[in-house]
DNA sequence: TCCTCGCAAATTATCGATAATCGATTGGTC
DNA sequence: GACCAATCGATTATCGATAATTTGCGAGGA
């Protein structure tokens, strides 16, 4: 039985998202031999998996005691997207101007953010405006921020964070005018502008209910 | 034999010294059956260590290739006290008021700091003082921001920094001062003040070799 | 009734061994 | 000499079993 990729990263993918996505709710107690079981391996991978998930915040351990589920609740989601917008709006103000390369990257996540829009299809607009608030951190050049945006796992956030404002806002229209508005500030140079734009995104979620 | 604290627990926390005070530079693989003679051990508990280290961004894994440290460069320090620096920022802007036990906590650390100043203990400066900061973050309530303030491993980190800063300025005094004006700014409710005086604190350091 | 002591069950931590994979090297071919 | 594949040594990934520790529960005593 080749491994396509191991298991340990397979497993720990699922339980990000499975925490994230709701089905382990905080506190939720991570007991190692029934997942083993159910993941038909011996104990190490899922062990592992849960030492990594550690290490990124998700879950907390006590020797001896087990582990448990820390976040994905509405209050974590807040935070989260507290961190997330102190470091895109440092980032900007580092990077710009930002380079030829990153603003060409920006743009053509715009684009699809565009197209998907067009379409109304939701999955890939998270997709594409992830990438694109994810190519302005990395832009800054600045890569512990970049690790630490990683860390936050919008990936599979950001459906849930854009279920809730979706719900606020039936159309994508006024977020993607918004992005649009950013990225002609960060290619006019214009920090100040660029800024109160990216406020103005955060903001919209930050009034969660 | 008894372990009072598990290995994997011991031989992380020795890890991410080695990797914070350059005994590992970045780069160096770290094999896991050697590391398990070392620390007379199995294979397991170094790699729940290494992989607790892999999510907290210190060191990064291929699989079937090993893991090989990340940081802990001037490079690497710079960008982990810029994000230090926007977290705190924003912590004190979240947080004034702060509540009446966060400022006695806040200046009891201030006196540790001063008796530290005192008596020339760069050892207590440094424990005092980055509790300070540990407590401004701990005050916002911002779960996240204290856990990704903890994950930046200041407390093996800060020694390093304040070696460095020690070249240039002989005394801790403008240190102390500044942290002083800060806790008054915040007791007084003056977000403008406080926030000057941190960004001075962090601009002593960010002016590095 | 309320402790509290001490099992027993459940669970985590660690071990020693095996399987899977990678990188370099060697040997053969042109 | 250059190229390619088969192989070997080193290293990681996983396994199955054992040791260590916590926790819940029930018996016995105040």
């Amino acid at each position: 039985m080749p491994l396509r990729v191991c298991m340990r990263d397979r497993i720990r993918d699922v339980l990000v998202a499975r925490i994230l996505d709701g089905s382990y709710p905080a506190g939720t107690k991570l007991k190692e031999l029934p997942l083993a079981r159910e993941f038909n391996v011996s104990q190490a991978p899922i062990r592992e998996a849960l030492r990594e998930l550690e290490g990124s915040g998700l879950v907390s351990c006590e020797r001896y005691r087990g582990t448990r589920v820390r976040g994905a609740d509405l209050t974590e989601l807040r935070e989260s997207y507290e961190l997330r917008a102190i470091i895109e709006l440092r980032s900007v103000e580092l990077a710009v101007p930002y380079a030829r390369q990153a603003l060409a990257q920006l743009a053509r996540c715009l684009r699809d953010m565009s197209a998907a829009v067009a379409r109304e299809d939701r999955e890939r607009y998270i997709d594409a405006a992830l990438r694109f608030h994810r190519d302005l951190v990395r832009g800054s050049g600045n890569g512990t921020f970049l690790r630490t945006w990683d860390a936050l796992h919008w990936e599979v956030r950001g459906r849930i964070a854009l279920q809730r404002i979706g719900a606020q806002h039936q159309s994508l229209k006024p977020l993607l005018a918004r992005h649009k508005s950013l990225l002609a500030g960060l290619r006019a140079h214009d920090i100040a502008g660029a800024t109160r734009k990216l406020k103005e995104l955060f903001a919209l979620v930050s009034a969660l209910p």
